[in-house]
DNA sequence: CGTGGTATTGACCACATGGTCAATATGGTG
DNA sequence: CACCATATTGACCATGTGGTCAATACCACG
């Protein structure tokens, strides 16, 4: 409903009215049961978020290994397609520059996506499979790298063909792994469901 | 006028009312002189990246050092009170959603920094300074990179004065560059205008 | 002087937004 | 049945937007 609203037009187009229009009802009706459209916004763009993320974790399910771990995280979220998630996340940082409130959940958002990545690293490093890094500080800078993907999705800057290598490749480096390492060719595994 | 209101109030305040404010003559007048509004927002869009780019290269002005050079760029892209400046580039994707003229410019906008940071790259890699990159694939991860920080610095994630380290230390191990060659402390040199 | 072009205005329009409010259905419970 | 809560409506409001238009003011030039 709301949410694939928001996916496909934008959180700001998400309004009383569009929500309306496409259940069949008066726009008053909405406003009854949502009042303050601004909060209804920020909650679609938290539950967007959240579920993406919730998506990519259950693709992990099970998977220890930290190197497959980490490739598929940078597999999904450089996949053609992902542009409607790109532009929540956007629409997210957008809305946090004049709603506290907003900023507040988007940043809980990066901080667990942060936390996801982290925790990857400190799994490799501790395997001896990565390079001796900062856990927490490497994983900013993975998820700094994905934001920036996630803007450039958005005006079509550069193939997106190679975005999966674009980000693959700074990380194997940072790591200490084989060029190749983490350019996953788009994980079959099952995929999201 | 127009580009310090898109500065400190966002592409989408800037309006003909607002504009006729602050000039203090009626909103006719503004449409009379300007009577696309949308191509307003994207050419003071472009104005003002073009403006940021400028500057930046302005102040590398002579030094062909590509080590300084990047870190250089790395400090000014991370150093505080940019967020206004971060808000433009979050303006300009926002726009390039639906406009896809601004999308163009924007693309341009990335494509002159992608090109500076590649060059600096090649240079590097050429007298053996940094290791064997692809300048161009690796100036577009940089780029990424500054675009990632320019989203966390609008909704405040993260301590401000780590940004700068941790935009140098991945692009340093990319480059097999020592910890810390990156991490200007703020350059001195006399500084932007 | 007057004639013409530019600067500027106020009044207006259509449209969309968030939101309120009183008035109805509608359906279950005593 | 009567009653009450809930669902739902249409009409309305203030505000903001982009934009048009006819009417002035003003100033230079012949």
């Amino acid at each position: 409903m709301a949410q694939a609203q928001a996916l496909s037009s934008g959180l700001q187009q998400l309004t009383h009215r569009s929500i309306a229009a496409e259940l069949g009802v008066t726009h008053a009706l909405v406003v009854h049961y949502e009042p303050d459209i601004e909060s209804l916004r920020a909650r679609t763009c938290e539950a967007l978020l959240m579920g993406e993320f919730d998506e990519v974790v259950g693709t992990l399910n099970g998977d220890a290994d930290p190197v497959s771990n980490l490739s598929r995280v940078i597999g999904l979220m450089s996949r053609p397609g992902r542009e409607d998630f790109a532009g929540v996340w956007l629409d997210g940082w957008s809305l946090g520059r004049r709603d506290a409130a907003a900023a507040r959940a988007v940043r809980a958002m990066m901080d667990r996506w942060q936390g996801l990545v982290a925790n990857m690293l400190s799994r490799g490093t501790g395997a001896g499979v990565f390079a001796d890094v900062d856990p927490q500080e490497c994983a900013w800078e993975i998820i700094a790298l994905l934001d920036g993907l996630s803007a450039h999705t958005l005006v079509g800057y550069g193939d997106p063909q190679h975005y999966s290598a674009r980000v693959a490749a700074p990380v194997e480096a940072r790591l200490g792994l084989a060029r190749g390492t983490l350019n996953a060719t788009l994980a079959p595994v099952h995929g999201p469901h």
